[in-house]
RNA sequence: GGUUCCGUAGCUCAGUUGGAUAGAGCAACAGCCUUCUAAGCUGUGGGUCAUAGGUUCGAAUCCUAUCGGAAUCACCA
């Protein structure tokens, strides 16, 4: 039971007794205090004024006396308006921090199977490289999973790649027109790179072919993208890749090995991974079955013409297509399938599906659509819907030569890691492998802290020249902090104070370290409500806090040079355990942090 | 037009279940390296929390309306 815990349950006690209140736990509304008070928890009075027929003032004076006399760890209180401030006694702070400390896994939950969750994040097309986007989504995905499992939650990470489509053949059909045959090996271009060329080389021919119909025939800008002959021949192209046709799947399957192998670099060195990889082309047929036994309950319906339908103007929205009149599936389709493929794949009591806002309204037909069809897992669907990444410029747009790559995007932050690494003197007596890896950390370490700080639901701004920053609340001022710690560790094992142990009654906790020990104590909770929140931003801002306070304790009080060893020995184990919180969280951000830099 | 999301300092962002005087960083200015790492610390200035109502002991937070921005409303995925 926490320090927290059994101070709600004196105040249930005292509220009862005094005031023959009973009152749920969860309502009581105690909070940490706020810095400017004298305490360490509060307890907001106002909503028993009432039942106690006395002012506010005064309630707070007698739940106050009362828990004070049945609490041996509450030192003091007082009553500023409605605000009750309890002070709990050093020792039970002392006492929590030893606990903490000889816990391997303080603030995580141990991971039980019962409750498996299954993320699925990046989903690709194999018909371009990797982008900002992509950035934000791989991050956010892979961070869930780390939080949830943090949380206690078994968590399998997936990606659904969207390897099929006409997107795919336009850039196999300029690879054939156009291509020579190049390969990744030959021209040294990485493989994703290369066939991403190839579709933006079929979109440049088509608009001049479209261009050339528009003025010929005064078509209109669909008709004449439509008709196009170069359109024709992927559209060609795709009903051959149907059918299976053998040297159109041959080409296929090279090209998206190609692809693939340029995935796996950026996912390397984004340091993301997979516990499964799921392709559309193997899953694109699978809901079909779902569909038709739906059409057969009466849930859909069929029009004339074949197709099949659902009407969701019960739930609010419209109707919505399900499967082609020639009976070929749609996007919907596909994905009522993968819903069940992963419910039977892991038993998942949970799926989250990292996907941006511009498909908000696609999975909103999904549950519903699942919903309708009494599926069990329906209702437990969770669409982590993530904003836009804007650029100064307003958004990407492949066409203006304006979307930041994403391996590009890694190599500028290694590049601006390494000057100014360098600039501050950091790395003399470095091997150059050290030196490699430092910068890496502390530039990837950047971009990742940049991106997950922010709140996912919300648009977030890329300033690539501003955005670049390592001082104040950025990835490399927590990763410092805590190489920072590192080194008095070192330090202190070098002169042999190395001892945890001290005499707790000689301890007096000072200002910078309550506040400090407060934050450790939150810990616990602050993951429970990020994977509840399924927010990685409140991670990571709260790691930020924490080193910040850190520093100001550093700044004015010394951890290994106090005349009293016992002090030393002390704020030593404090120190310990902020650098392994430190390491916790950042870890929880797919955030490596170096012991020295 | 319908639906969903967003609007907080010059800029980028926090702000817990509705709680006390709204918080950081960047940028600007002024200080602090002979002491455990100055990627740090301290200080100054900077706000009609888009606007107007409502709910109540109490609203940046909840409700309604309005304004502004984004996304979406495909037999594309």
């Amino acid at each position: 039971m926490t320090i927290e815990n059994s101070l709600i349950a004196t105040i249930q006690q005292a509220l009862q007794e005094l005031f023959d209140l009973s009152v749920e736990d969860q309502k009581i509304s105690l909070q940490p205090t706020r810095k400017e008070f004298q305490g360490d928890f509060t307890l907001v009075v106002f909503p028993y004024v009432k039942a106690a027929r006395k002012s506010p003032e005064e309630t707070g004076r007698i739940i106050g006396e009362y828990v004070q006399t049945n609490m041996a760890e509450v030192s003091a209180f007082n009553v500023i308006k409605g605000f009750l401030n309890f002070s709990l006694t050093d020792g039970s702070w002392l006492s929590f921090l030893h606990k903490a400390s000889s816990e391997t896994h303080f603030g995580l939950t141990p991971v039980s199977d019962t409750d498996p969750v299954v993320i699925e994040y990046s989903s690709p097309n194999t018909n371009k490289p990797l982008h900002l986007g992509h950035v934000r989504n791989n991050l956010l995905g892979y961070s869930i999973a780390r939080i949830l499992q943090a949380a206690g939650r078994k968590s399998y990470k997936v990606n659904l790649v969207n390897d099929r489509g006409i997107h795919i053949c336009k850039s196999m059909l300029a690879w054939k027109k156009w291509g020579h045959g190049e390969t990744p090996e030959q021209s040294h271009k990485k493989g994703d790179k290369l066939v991403g060329d190839y579709y933006v080389r079929f979109e440049t021919e088509l608009k001049k072919e479209a261009l050339a119909l528009k003025e010929s025939h005064g078509y209109d800008e669909d008709t004449a993208r439509s008709s196009a002959p170069l359109m024709q021949d992927a559209q060609k192209m795709l009903r051959l890749w149907e059918a299976r046709d053998k040297d159109t799947v041959h080409i296929w399957k090279m090209m998206n090995q190609w692809v693939y192998k340029g995935f796996d670099d950026t996912y390397k060195r984004m340091g993301v991974d997979f516990d499964k990889i799921y392709y559309e082309s193997e899953t694109y047929l699978l809901g079909k079955e779902i569909v038709l036994e739906g059409l057969n309950q009466g849930v859909f319906f069929q029009k004339e013409d074949g197709s099949v339908w659902v009407d969701l103007a019960q739930e609010g929205l419209d109707q919505k297509l399900l499967l082609r009149g020639d009976g070929t599936s749609v996007y919907m389709t596909q994905d009522i399938g993968t819903a069940q493929l992963r419910y039977d794949d892991y038993n998942a009591r949970q799926m989250i599906y990292v996907v941006g806002n511009e498909q908000n309204y696609h999975f909103d037909v999904l549950k519903k659509v699942l919903k309708k069809l009494e599926k069990p897992y329906s209702g437990s669907l969770f669409h982590l819907s993530y904003g836009m990444v804007e650029l100064p410029q307003g958004k990407m747009k492949s066409r203006e030569g304006t979307v930041v790559d994403a391996d590009e995007l890694m190599e500028e932050m290694y590049v601006t890691a390494k000057q100014t690494t360098e600039e501050l003197g950091k790395v003399d007596g470095y091997t150059e492998e050290e030196k490699k890896d430092l910068f890496e950390t502390i530039g990837l370490g950047a971009l990742k802290y940049f991106i997950l700080k922010v709140d996912p639901k919300k648009n977030m701004m890329f300033n690539p020249t501003e955005s670049i920053d390592f001082n104040g609340n950025t990835g490399p001022f927590i990763q410092y902090t805590h190489a920072r710690i590192c080194s008095i560790l070192r330090k202190a094992e070098e002169t042999g104070l190395d001892k945890q142990s001290y005499n707790a009654d000689k301890i007096e906790i000072n200002n910078k370290e309550k506040i400090l020990i407060r934050s450790l104590y939150s810990f616990p909770q602050v993951i429970q409500q990020a994977a509840h929140e399924m927010s990685p931003a409140q991670i990571a801002n709260y790691v930020y806090d924490l080193a910040k306070e850190f520093n100001q304790f550093y700044h004015e009080h010394s951890v290994l040079n106090e005349p009293d060893r016992d002090v030393s020995r002390y704020r030593l184990g404090l120190s310990q355990l902020t650098a392994k919180v430190i390491k916790e969280s950042m870890n929880m951000l797919g955030i490596q942090v170096p012991e020295r830099m």
